[in-house]
DNA sequence: TGTACATCAGTGAACGCGCGTTCACTGATGTAC
DNA sequence: TGTACATCAGTGAACGCGCGTTCACTGATGTAC
């Protein structure tokens, strides 16, 4: 106990790597088939593997889309973790953040979409992948908060006074929560109608579209 | 030929009905299983029948979910018509729309999610169904045009300009085309995040933030 | 009105398939003395 | 350094299941004369 360090062994290595390995056939799999397509046996048989072999990995089926969802929001989070902490002046900047989302989400549309899409029915997330979620939410907050101008009061903003737990513990005024929430949906109005194809045929750049609305949220 | 009237006979109205009961099924498996676990020989057990019966009302699984898809953009399109057409001054109304989505959108989530939520993989959807979108954006142009204020000048309005074919036929100018988008969009975030349940446990009424946004689109 | 025929709804057996998951096992890798 | 043992990755057979879809059929309903 005492002098064992934490590095890691190569078993453990080996482990992480095919753990690894399991998750990148997963999401190509997502990507090509839907997130209720996932298959342990076509994963382990494009491995080269065995069906059974994946048990020593994930528990089932649910664990591994479990995983999946986990990283997916870890991944977000950083995104805009790093994205923020880049700012020059210390103060997080949300079209510097909305870029960051944009470009994540079109990185890899179905963890995008696994996400923020269509729920899969009768899943329900852990609550540490609740909490991930509450720390992108901040990082929008924080921009929202460190922006120039004051926010309007607005009657929304009113009910959040009453009803804004979901912030606690973070010092910004219901406006702001309110902006920031604004800041949210509106990015992701331009994003998931994109993502889920609705833009494809219509002929302009849903690109130009979501700067028009990062432009509107920065101006007064 | 010459005398044969269309009024249905029994056979016609029993297959329909028998049609209607199987979508009905249909949505409700879709609504508690999600949309790629919707299974013919389920829906078929649930009516009382065999598998194979439902190969009279439907070629195939395929064509039941499309079918589905095109009653959903039907039922949307037939509601926003409806709602534009009881404008008391025969100008439509934007909050009108806006409200009618989100009726329409919350009382069949399923409904809504089928359409605007993550895409079936490797679906397509047919001709018909596009012009029926169409006919639906046009209902919020229509509003858009009627607003009493001149929309602003913006550069993605000047992208439309270039990029609009998606209205052709639309009298309406670019500013109006970017508002009318930009309604679509800010409704669609407000409501596909809520569906998705992202505002579950923040303890807000995500009715007011989707009033905080229509009330947004409507000042100048 | 009655009879002969055509239409069509629905059945049951069968097809091949892939799924998640369990189990007892083999063989390789690592650990302790 | 060598031997004895424990750990662990992966296999193959097996479980029960439900799926979409086909096919030849029965029996009821409708149509034509």
């Amino acid at each position: 106990m005492a002098g064992k360090t934490d590095s890691t062994t190569p078993r453990e290595r080996y482990r992480a790597q095919v753990r690894a390995e399991i998750k990148e056939h997963a999401w190509d799999q997502i990507g090509t088939a839907g997130a209720s397509a996932l298959s342990l046996n076509a994963i382990a048989k494009l491995m080269g593997m065995s069906g059974p072999a994946l048990y020593r990995y994930f528990a089932n089926r649910d664990e591994l889309i479990t995983e999946l969802i986990r990283d997916a929001y870890q991944s977000l989070a950083e995104t805009m973790r790093t994205t923020a902490a880049r700012a020059p002046d210390g103060t997080p900047d949300l079209p510097a953040l909305a870029a960051s989302l944009r470009t994540w989400a079109l990185t890899d549309p179905q963890r995008y979409l696994l996400i923020y899409g269509t729920p899969i029915p009768g899943y329900h997330a852990p609550d540490d992948i609740t909490a991930i979620s509450a720390e992108i939410m901040g990082t929008v907050l924080d921009a929202c908060a460190a922006m120039p101008y004051e926010p309007a009061e607005t009657p929304f903003a009113g009910h959040l006074a009453t009803h804004g737990d979901w912030a606690r513990g973070h010092p910004a005024p219901p406006a702001v929560l309110h902006r920031a929430l604004t800041a949210w949906t509106r990015l992701h109005g331009v994003l998931s109608l994109e993502l889920a194809g609705h833009f494809r045929n219509m002929g302009f750049d849903p690109a130009e579209l979501y700067a028009a609305e990062v432009a509107a949220l920065t101006e007064p």
